[in-house]
RNA sequence: GGGCGAUUAGCUCAGUCGGUUAGAGCGCCGCUCUGAUAAGGCGGAGGCCCCUGGUUCGAGUCCAGGAUCGCCCA
């Protein structure tokens, strides 16, 4: 007997209680005892950031991560199951800053660095709680609890072992550049951070044109466009193409011809001619422009398109025109500090931030006549990923590790990449080939230490290990609870090329060095001997059981078979972890990448907490159910989009509720018979099976054949396109087909059926976990003694290949099915009316599935044959247009007309053209008396002529429907028989009466009535 | 500004090698079946296949130019 199940499923409920029992029978720690042996599956969790709680984009990847790690263990994969926690870098820090509700680096050194530290530690432990609580309810198999935390002292050892390395190889430099810069942040950024969605904003500028007055030629100006206002005073030089031409204005100003085709000039010259000239720069009148000479530079990069043709440089103030600084070998003005304020020297700007400064510069200039024009300027401009201040160009010295030497062994690496879908790989490619060097120093404070010692006399001494550290120190270190600031500035070393003591940069490191080490710290690179709970070490003590393995680990386990993320992390992760390791090993630190798109709304917007349209997770798992979630995120084609929400939810829900009432149609009928399930009977139900049993036997080995290669293929939403076809096919072709049977008690058919179902939950489990595994103790563990406890730890259904033939066999069946209708519905003849006869041609089913054909069409007879009728001859195009040419469109409407001959065969002549038999499509049309469909090449027919006989069964079927309808409504069981008084007028239908007795369950029956009546016997 | 991709029904999307009447799901309307189903089946309304040219017997599909949108890079 089988448990009942409730008309439809309470997701919610149902999960909960699949939850416990996973965790009461430890079903997971049971699975990776099982598979211990087996061979590895090497899967590489990246670090989710430790700054929040479970997010529904977040639990997509978990879900695909999940589902193939599920996959792996059915198939017996040992694996490693480790999490991963991003714990360090500005995500953490600003979220804590603001949680504090400090505003600049200046507050938070006032607030104290360890107390800081503190509190964004213990940011990342609720974090972390949540995060892990959230992946569980998602149903997400980790080995919770033995998480990798970025900020542990292994992690960063790793990572300084790694500078250490590269610094001996001459990577590591201190650069002296222009580079964008957030001045609320306080730091530099590197390109990849530029690089992550939502950095560059549409945004509305100042846009100034202004004069600069050369001194060689009196009342005479440059004209120059900007949309930086706040760079003026930065100014030292004006930059002009050399190959285009120049026109001065009646008033003196100096344009690009080419700007102004409407306007006549006084004089023209070749932008050549002007180079060297000198000019007043526009803020000659502060102590840092009055320094410098200003004078116009050639350039082939000055743009024909926008602005005045003139370009304003400041070497300070972008990355261009610092590089044309090296060039033209010009002074470079830095205005501006870290916090994006100009400098003392400034004078009546000084302490002015960026934007405030622009209308005193605008109303300066106005008064000082130099102002040509002023107005708004739209246009993409970077933004803070982070706190989205506008960026600013600032010099600044940037810790720097080059990647030249790198690029073509990254590329070779990539190349061993197996991505999915392919053109993410090319985007890493692309990358690849053009990104700079890496910055990895920020000015900040909770975060990777860089172990960079320089000292005066020239030397930059790199520490490779915190072990190292300890040795070299100038003093005892007593107080190191974490290798992290401030703790690890008070430690002083000896240079070891001129002994005298050194301090720490205060830079820490970009946080992508710590996601990029993982594939070495977590598995032991070189490290000498396995240290259970070694990762815990440093911020992570006490947080992780995380052992720190031994160099053979590692080498069993790198590099990771398989690794997904969303499609941004190529120059994220993907990038800082293919570094390292080419860097560290010349490999790729994984062989196949599955990517996937953004999420958005159901609507296709963007999901913002301040939009109202941002779904949290605990609501979806209460709503929706995380099956439900699961099945949307699994659905999803990983190049496009996700839209997700609600509405496609709900679709879902009735997707599943048809598999659930297919489970349930077998609990029903399973019970009535008391039927008992054979575990054995997965493996293969035996002989004994009618056509339609072989049929759903070779159907479940298709659904197992199509979802292993979706499977293998990393494409989730091919599995989930096989469940659903297989559903499909089960509950409206081998359910309804078999419905009979199932009230006559066919013991066959409930064993094929349960054969069926079972299979079908095992191939879908990794996606639906959790209805999966309810079903599975309903159906398996409860009613057989020998079955597993879950379908976890059932393995993979080991079945043979379907046999096509009797696939085939089964479509064609269908398809005459569906034509059937089809006629009926076109003669508008009801099913309840049973007619004559089915005239099929151009398919000829199989003789066991004819009866199949004639119970759902409802005929006495199907006939195979020629079915009457007149024919519609198309030309068959393929053929006929290489062939005849422009002749083709005679031919077509000559056949289209109906002017042509038959010559038997068949063969046609047309237009003068004979026409072979594979040159034409031939189509039937109706006659009176029948109805007719075609499609494919088939064409059924339906004797629609109706006598006394059929007519009498028509009305049985009606009364019968009738019956059973006030069946229902009185409310009897399925079993409850009945006394049945029909209309005196029917007494005609007693002929059947058998029948309506056996189909009502009728014990006694008369026609006595005036409408029908039953009465419970 | 450069690169990549897209544009097909109200919405989300298929559309194979160029081929006959351009499809699916959802939504809408009508009909229908039902002894598991909240389901299923049948039909209908709804299309400038972004535009303009070209190649071809034939173009949603191939080519060129343009428009719009998205992504990536600057």
């Amino acid at each position: 007997m089988f448990a009942r199940l409730p008309d439809k499923p309470d997701h919610d409920a149902l999960e909960r209680e699949v939850l416990e029992r996973w965790e009461r029978e430890e079903t997971f720690r049971r699975l990776r005892e099982q598979n211990a042996g087996g061979p590895r599956f090497s899967f590489v969790d990246g670090p989710v950031t430790a700054n929040k709680s479970l997010a529904v984009h977040t639990a997509w990847g978990r879900t695909l991560k999940d589902v193939f790690q599920r996959y792996k263990a059915l198939r017996g994969h040992h694996q490693r199951y480790q999490n991963g926690f991003d714990c360090q870098g500005l995500w953490i820090e600003v979220g804590v800053e603001r949680e504090l509700g400090l505003n600049s680096k200046r507050e938070i050194e006032e607030f104290g660095l360890a107390e800081f530290a503190r509190r964004c530690r213990e940011k990342v432990i609720w974090s972390a709680r949540e995060l892990t609580a959230g992946s569980i309810r998602l149903g997400q198999w980790m080995d919770w609890g033995a998480d990798y935390f970025t900020f542990s002292d292994t992690n960063i050892d790793y990572i300084w072992r790694f500078l250490r390395l590269m610094h001996d190889r001459g990577r590591v430099y201190l650069g002296h550049r222009s580079t964008e810069w957030c001045p609320r942040c306080g730091t530099s950024l590197s390109q990849h951070e530029l690089s992550q969605s939502g950095v560059y904003q549409d945004r509305s500028d100042p846009s100034l044109t202004v004069r600069f007055p050369l001194v060689d030629r009196a009342g005479e100006s440059l004209v120059i466009w900007t949309t930086t206002p706040w760079t003026l005073p930065a100014n030292v030089a004006a930059a002009v193409h050399p190959d285009a031409s120049y026109g001065r204005r009646e008033n003196g100003d100096w344009v690009m011809a080419a700007r102004y085709p409407d306007e006549a000039f006084a004089e023209a010259l070749p932008g050549s001619e002007l180079v060297g000239l000198r000019y007043t720069g526009p803020f000659d009148t502060l102590p840092p422009g009055a320094a410098v000479e200003h004078r116009v530079i050639g350039w082939d990069e000055v743009s024909v398109d926008e602005g005045t043709g003139i370009v304003h440089i400041a070497p300070g103030c972008g990355a261009e025109d610092f590089e044309l600084s090296r060039v033209h070998d010009l002074p470079i003005l830095t205005p501006v500090d870290e916090s994006g304020r100009f400098y003392d020297d400034y004078g009546w700007l000084h302490g002015t931030s960026t934007g405030d400064a622009a209308d005193q510069i605008v109303g300066d200039l106005a008064e000082r006549g130099l102002l040509v024009h002023a107005g708004l300027y739209e246009h993409r401009y970077p933004h803070c990923w982070r706190c989205d201040t506008p960026l600013i160009f600032r010099i600044s010295d940037d810790w720097f590790l080059a990647v030249d030497e790198l690029r073509q062994p990254l590329l070779d690496a990539n190349a061993t990449v197996e991505w999915t879908p392919a053109y993410m790989g090319k985007r890493m490619d692309d990358w690849l080939r053009n990104m700079g060097d890496w910055n990895i120093s920020r000015r900040r404070y909770y975060g990777l230490p860089l172990p960079f010692y320089p000292c005066g006399c020239g030397r930059l001494n790199v520490v490779g290990s915190k072990e190292e550290l300890l040795a070299r120190a100038t003093a005892p270190v007593e107080d190191l609870p974490e290798l992290r600031r401030p703790w690890v500035d008070e430690v002083r070393i000896r240079c070891d090329a001129c002994g005298e003591e050194v301090e720490r940069i205060a830079e820490v490191g970009d946080v992508w060095l710590d996601a990029g080490i993982v594939p070495f710290s977590t598995l032991g690179w070189q490290s000498p001997e396995y240290v259970p709970g070694g990762y815990a070490t440093g911020a992570a003590e006490g947080l992780t059981r995380a052992d720190l393995p031994d160099h053979a680990y590692w080498e069993a386990w790198f590099p990771a078979d398989w690794v997904s993320e969303m499609r941004e992390q190529i120059r994220l992760w993907f990038y800082s972890q293919l570094f390292m390791s080419v860097a560290l090993t010349g490999r790729a630190p994984f062989t196949k990448v599955l990517g996937y798109e953004k999420m958005l709304d159901e609507t296709g917007r963007e999901m913002h907490g301040s939009w109202g349209n941002m779904i949290d997770a605990q609501d979806a798992f209460a709503r929706m159910g995380a099956d439900v979630m699961r099945w949307q995120y699994c659905a999803q084609p990983p190049d496009r989009n996700l839209l997700f929400g609600f509405g496609p939810a709900r679709e879902i829900q009735r997707k599943l509720l048809t598999l659930w009432n297919s489970v349930g149609f077998l609990v029903q009928y399973g019970n009535v018979e008391s039927f008992t399930p054979q575990y054995a009977d997965l493996e293969g139900v035996g002989a004994d099976l009618g056509p339609l049993d072989r049929w759903l036997v070779e159907r479940v080995r298709r659904l197992v054949e199509e979802a292993t290669d979706a499977y293998e293929r990393w494409l989730t939403v091919d599995v989930i396109r096989a469940f659903e076809s297989f559903v499909d096919d089960l509950s409206n072709w081998y359910i309804r087909c078999s419905r009979r049977r199932f009230w006559e008690g066919d013991e066959t058919a409930l064993r094929v059926l349960w054969h069926a179902v079972v299979q079908s939950l095992r191939v879908v489990s990794p996606v639906l976990p959790f209805l999966a595994e309810h079903l599975w103790q309903v159906l398996v563990r409860e009613p057989c003694d020998d079955a597993p406890d879950s379908v976890f730890l059932a393995g993979w259904p080991g079945v043979a290949a379907p046999d096509a033939a009797s696939l085939d066999a089964m479509a064609d069946a269908r398809r005459i099915v569906d034509l059937g209708r089809t006629a009926r519905a076109t003669a508008g003849v009801k099913l309840r009316q049973p007619l004559a006869r089915l005239v099929v041609e151009g398919a000829t089913p199989a003789r066991d599935l004819v009866a199949i054909v004639r119970d759902e069409l409802r005929v006495r007879d199907v006939e195979l044959g020629h079915v009457e009728a007149e024919l519609v001859v198309k030309p068959n195009l393929p053929v006929l247009g290489p062939k005849l040419g422009s002749e083709l469109g005679t031919v077509r409407a000559a056949l289209a007309a109906g002017e042509f001959e038959e010559l038997g065969g068949g063969r046609f002549r047309a237009a003068g053209h004979e026409l072979s038999a594979d040159e034409v499509l031939v189509e039937r049309s109706a006659r009176d008396g029948w109805a007719i469909a075609s499609s494919d090449g088939v064409t059924v027919a339906l004797d629609t002529e109706l006598d006394d006989g059929l007519e009498r069964e028509a009305r049985v079927y009606e009364l019968i429907h009738q019956v059973n309808t006030m069946r229902k409504e009185a409310g009897l069981a399925l079993t409850d028989r009945i006394a049945l008084t029909i209309p005196a007028a029917d007494a005609d239908l007693l002929e059947h009466g058998e029948w309506i007795k056996a189909e009502t369950l009728a014990v006694s029956l008369d026609a006595s009535g005036d409408a029908p009546a039953l009465e419970k016997a």
